[in-house]
DNA sequence: TATATAGTACGAATTAATTCGTAATAACCC
DNA sequence: GGGTTATTACGAATTAATTCGTACTATATA
């Protein structure tokens, strides 16, 4: 078994991540120049990131081409998931909890999110009702 | 001007705050006794943390006995917040709605705390409509 | 008082993450 | 074809975080 174990990216490697969540496969230049966008960095520190990325297996790259193209190998949900898990751990003191209040209260949300979330939490409760009418604490 | 800054803690010093957060005042001792229930830390290790996070006055002491006291310097829900900015954003590619639907979706809620997150959702809407009748982005 | 114990200070090694320079090579265009 | 440009590979410097050993000092206690 061992299903794939994904390594935690660092903060660099996330972003890079992001760019090719948000745009697909890229190559090095287009990488680059959206970095770019948000901080000034080096082509050839994109590149190197790409090349560590690819040893961890957190993208894949199709070498055909002179110019070669990534694409991520990980998956986004599953990957801000992990992230997540450890950051309320380490921040939050294991309460996710805290966390979500935090954040809610502390920005402005608006009326179409609040909504949002109250569609969730009815959707989480009737989960809830149909699968734990005693509230078994399985975890 | 310039209101205090804190600047963002590592890891392992998250880790010595959340036990200086949970208990308060604490001795090098203390704290690497909490420290050593999670994971192998030699006592030096703990200290030097200390010292350096006084340096960038994450703690402060007192040395008034020959076995210092140290606490927090930053308030928790200050430097949760700090962190959640910068959470949000590197993982979440600063959608904090996301991150919230993520952190309720991805694990078991119990009915209290569902409850708790709808009044907060009751009185950030009425906050929104007593403040802002037309949105005003004031911050 | 002398010995053992517990504490602090601090240098330095280690490890991880980031950054970039340089060399080699392919492709591109007059 | 010859020169310019874009690309990859890779070593290595830098920086930040973590870890720990050793020396020194104060306190406790036998």
């Amino acid at each position: 078994m061992a299903k794939k174990m994904i390594p935690k990216p660092t903060e660099s490697e996330l972003e890079i991540l992001q760019v090719l969540w948000q745009h697909g496969p890229s190559t090095v230049r287009f990488v680059n120049d959206e970095l770019s966008q948000r901080r000034e960095v080096g082509y050839t520190t994109t590149l190197k990131l790409l090349q560590l990325m690819l040893e961890k297996v957190l993208v894949l790259r199709d070498d055909d081409a002179r110019t070669h193209v990534y694409r991520a190998a990980v998956r986004e949900e599953e990957t801000q998931g992990l992230l997540l898990d450890k950051f309320v751990d380490s921040a939050f003191g294991g309460s996710a909890m805290k966390l979500v209040m935090q954040a809610l209260g502390n920005r402005r949300t608006s009326r179409e999110e609040l909504a949002q979330i109250r569609r969730l939490l009815n959707d989480i409760e009737i989960q809830n009702d149909t699968n734990s009418p005693a509230n078994d604490p399985a975890q």
